[in-house]
Formats: C-alpha cells, structure tokens, sequence
DNA sequence: TTGTAAGCGTTATCAG
DNA sequence: CTGATAACGCTTACAA
C-alpha cells in the first residue's frame, strides 16, 4: 500500500508558478529569488514534500549512495571502518549502503550486481575470504563505478585506490615481541593464503623468527577462516603437538580469544605456558583476563581515508587523470598481560 | 567519470524489435516467444546490459529496498538480526539497507529522512536509547513506508508489527536464578528508562527479589547506556557501596563483561564474591573465564519474522485491513560460570 | 528571475 | 505475441 506522493507540481500549482521554478528553489539555485525560494520551502513542509531520489538520481545518473561490502559487520575492525566511512559520507551528503559477503565470494559476486543496478556512485569493498577471482569488482568499473580496496585489497585490479596496513611489519612486530619475551616454539594460526594481507602476515611471523635464529616449522603453523570456531579447533590441534608450541601468533583477534578460552578450559596458564598474540583489537580484547597483546589497526581512519579517496574519484571528471595510490598506514603493537613473562 | 551506459533501447535496435518487447523479455513476461527472451537475453549479456533500477523504480514506485535502522552493527545481537532479515530479504528480491543510528535520536531522525528520500519499500527498526519522540516514524508511515519495530520498539505508533521478546520474564529468570544460588544483594545495572524493554527488565528484576523476599533498594540500581566505559563504571560504583552487593543483574552483555573484567581486575572472585548475569549473548560470552551466564534472545529469528512481516505488510494492497499484532517470542536462561555457587 | 519543453530509462496501456 | 506512446518525477537547456 502506497499514500499518494506530493511533487513538485503540486508545490508549483499551489503557487502557480511552474514546475522548474520549484526544482530550482529546492535545489538552493543562485539566480532564484529569494523570496520565491521561501515560498516554496514553506509550501514544501506545508504539504510534507519528499524529493524523490529515484527521479533525480535518473536524469543525474547520481543517487548519492556510496556502498560498503565486508565480511561482517559484528567484527570490530569492520565496524569502525564502516564508522570512519560514515562520517565522511554523511558529511558530503551521501547515504552508505551495508552489505554483507558473509566471507564468501558467491554472496559477493551477487551483490555487485545488485549495487550495479542500484546505480549506486561507488563501492569500497574487503574481500571475503575465499575470494580469488575479481570479474565482479572488474564489471563495475565497467559500469562506471569507482571502487576501493580496503583491508584485504585486490592487487589484479590496478586502477583502484587502496588502504591497507603494513601487514608484514604487523605481525613481525608481533613475532619479535614473543621472540624477546623468550618464547621458542612460536606458532601461527593464519588466515587462509588467498589474500594478500594473510600471506603478508606470515611472511612478517617468518622474519621475526629468523631474526632470533628461531626455525620456521610449517607443522607449527594452521590457515583458517579466522572465526571462533577455528581458532578453538586449531588451538587444540596445536597444542597436542609435542613437543607443545609455547606461544601463538594468531592473525586476527577472534582466533585470539578463542586461543585464550581454550588454553584456560585445560589449565595451560596464559602467559606463562603460551604467551598469546592477536592481530586487530576486538572491544573486549583489553577486558580479557589476561587481556590480550595485539597489533593494532588505524581502522577508523582506513574508513575515512577510503571514503575521501572514493568521493574523489566520484568527483573526478574522468578517471583518467587519477593516481592511483595504495595508501599503507602503520600499526601499533599493543602489548598486554597474554604475552608478557617478567 | 561514468562510462556510457546500455539501455533496453540498444538491445531492441540490435534486433530491431521494440523496447517494450525488450523490456517484457527481461522481465521474462508470460506472452513473449521464447525465442524472442532467448535472443533478447543473448544481446543484453553481450552488451553488458545493466538494468537501471532508478528507471523501474521511477514508474513501479517500488525501489525493492528494505532499510534497517539499529542503534549499532557491532553488537552481536543486532547483527545476528540483520543476518535474519538479510536472508529474508534477499529470498524475495530485496536488497537491505543498514544504518547506524549511534543510539543518537538525532541521527535517526535523519536516517528516516534520508530513507524516504530514497524511496525504501520498508524500515525495520530498534530504537536509539535516547529516542522518545516518534514523528520521525509517523512520517515514514505517512509517506506511505510501513515500518516494523524489534526489540526496542515504540508502542506510541499503534500501526506497526512489533517484534519483541519477553524481557520482562527474562530479567525475571535471570534475577530469580541469582537468587537462587543463594545471593542476597543483587544489584542491577539497567538501561536508561525511556526505553520499554529497560522498563520491562526492571520490572522482572523486581519480581525476581520480591518472590524471593529481598527487598527493592534503588541504591543498588544504576541506568545507562549500556556500553563498556559505563560497565565500568557502574560497577566499580556499586562494587564501593557497603554493604556490597554480591551479585550484578546486568540489562545486556557488553555491561556483564566490563563487570567481570572489573572484579577480576579488583580480585573480586566471581562467582563466590561476586555472581553476575547478562541479557543477550556476546560471541564471547562463552569463551571467557569464567563464562558468562545470560539471557538468551532469538535474534535471528527476530530478524527473520520482522522481514517477513515488513514483506507482508509492502505487499498488502492496502494497509487497512492490516492486523498489526506484537509478536513476544521466549527468552532463555543459559547458566554457565559466572553465576554457579556450588 | 522565471517558464517551456525535452528527456533520463524503464514500465503500462492500449491497440493490433 | 509485439509495437507505439504515454507516463513516472525530476533537472536542465533554451527562451523569454
């Protein structure tokens, strides 16, 4: 059931002026008066007006809608990403559409088709977990929509902005910090290799190794999809090894805390018998007992960054002239009581 | 920059038929040859045609976009939420709009503003803490929007499916199980009254003391918002009163972890000095020492009967013979740890 | 400063 | 089964 709708025709015929007068008042035009322009506010919020966005946005070919894929929106680096994006695009008048990949490339493929018909102005995306093939991001250039990579990014596609953290320097900084605190048998639960940023994980856990003389061992080592679920299987596989590892690098947060549950369910003591390290902060990362070491990520600022390098683009006449950049920004190790042995 | 865009019109002169021919092919319309469908949807691939939803949302006045509005993404029950209704959604063809409204009344009024703009098909919605005004809602309903509201919902506007759970049994369970393990000073830490369900959890606490003859002290209840920096803060305040409480009902979860965090870190024994239970689950809930005890809540469900009531309702012809019923689903008391005495 | 009229890309109506 | 033509509600030359 739909009431009927107010246009801008029954603004104009109540004050018998036409049509483009009123569109133009609307649109705050410079050479209307201003009288005329009050006029039409008034009778605008007399008759309750709603501009319709659909209207506009098809003789524009803008709808002012910037959309935002990720994994999942309950994971705290998602979420103040998606945060950052907001603010930016609310304060260029733009409205932010929240999608889902639920880590799996399908659903994706699938919703960059919905986007494309929903004409939407851009897309800034990170990429489910499994996904290794980028026809989808590739069509909606094609489309004429500008896209950027944030977090798990796409190097194939190169006339794309991206915002990531330096990944390697992350978790070499987390590796090291085991390393100094005098753990040996350090091991790695990673994310599966088909993303960039899980391949650069591992590499930054390899040097901090090497750098104290520490072997790299693949049977130390697990990929994943980073959820609860995994980390609680992994850890245990872990840690029926023997000899045991004595400290764990996990390459996000979620595998972190469910490494610390499942060594505390089997009397293992955290820091002491496996020191603890996550990637990416969670909101009860610090209110664990013990609370637990992680690199953390600017992720607000990822999503700002993101959003003002896609209204750039947006704006930009033609994108020929763009510098296409990847943006690194640093992380931060945090250290807390899972990791610290003095 | 926006590259040239293909329309029905291009496939209709490639075969040299008309547009509307086109047009009914793609919509796969019951009196169209199959031959003609299979050439016309040939052609369309091959030009990489898009179809324009602003276009076809212009003149079927039907964007076949759902919005949500929640107070934030990042808390696992509206999360959860959003995946049911997401699954909902786009089994009929939906796409969904999720919005934040940062528990800000101001900003949803906004977001609604900005939905009608955008011309949704329907809003479902949970209620920013702060939000005890409707007219934004009215309007929505006005402009012809049907509006479901879950869990924080708005019993003003009497036009409306409701979705909600029984919070005030399920504060009563909690508070009755407390009691049970032999507490005596329970205290509570609820959300700020303008929100019903706050109301119904204290109501519920309040009959779980009196069946147990403890008697009601204010003293011992604080209201907030419900985040962890008043978690935190809330608790250290109840934790200094003396006598002190030895037990903490808390009005959702993030509050219940940032108590325990907090006893722990005053070596407060929980559950011996101190037994605490939460409303609603955390992914983390169970993974922390000890676990949390909590109320549990269908939110995914939730999420699922809200969509397809919010379909229901956009489907109706007219919303006059709409039977708006407030749906109360069944709460459940999951003991673990933190609230175990014996 | 304002009006006229064309047109954005679809779908709907009516005719054939 | 298919085509012509008029909408949908707005913006924007071009004209006045």
């Amino acid at each position: 059931m739909k009431k009927k709708k107010v246009s801008i025709y029954d603004i104009a015929n109540r004050l018998e002026i036409s049509s483009s007068t009123v569109s133009r008042a609307l649109n705050d035009h410079a050479r209307i008066s201003e009288k005329t322009k009050l006029a039409v506010r008034r009778v605008a919020k007399e008759l309750g007006f709603e501009k319709n966005h659909l209207a506009s946005g098809l003789i524009t070919n803008k709808s002012f809608t910037i959309s935002i894929i990720v994994p999942a929106v309950n994971r705290n680096f998602f979420a103040s990403a998606i945060t950052g994006i907001e603010k930016v695009a609310s304060e260029n008048g733009y409205t932010v559409l929240i999608c889902q990949s639920h880590d799996q490339y399908e659903r994706e493929v699938k919703l960059i088709d919905t986007l494309i018909i929903n004409r939407v102005d851009g897309i800034i995306a990170s990429l489910a977990i499994n996904t290794e093939e980028f026809d989808h991001f590739r069509k909606a250039k094609n489309a004429g929509i500008p896209v950027v990579f944030f977090d798990r990014v796409c190097h194939e596609i190169e006339d794309t902005f991206k915002i990531v953290v330096n990944d390697f320097n992350g978790a070499y900084l987390a590796t090291r910090h085991l390393a100094e605190q005098g753990f040996k048998r350090i091991a790695h639960i990673g994310g599966y290799q088909s993303q960039n940023i899980f391949r650069e994980r591992l590499a930054g856990y390899k040097k901090g190794l090497s750098e104290f003389n520490l072997p790299f061992d693949e049977g130390l080592v697990r990929y994943c999809a980073l959820n609860t679920d995994d980390g609680t299987k992994l850890t245990e596989e872990l840690l029926q090894l023997k000899p045991r590892p004595d400290a764990i690098f996990c390459a996000n947060n979620l595998t972190a805390i469910s490494a610390l549950a499942y060594a505390m369910d089997h009397n293992i003591k955290v820091p002491e018998a496996l020191g603890i390290v996550g990637f990416s902060e969670e909101t009860v990362s610090s209110l664990l007992k013990p609370a637990i070491t992680s690199i953390r990520q600017p992720s607000e600022q990822m999503g700002k960054l993101a959003a003002q390098k896609l209204l750039e683009e947006i704006d930009a006449e033609s994108s020929d002239n763009m510098d296409y950049t990847e943006i690194e920004l640093r992380t931060e190790l945090i250290v807390r009581a899972s990791s610290k042995l003095e």
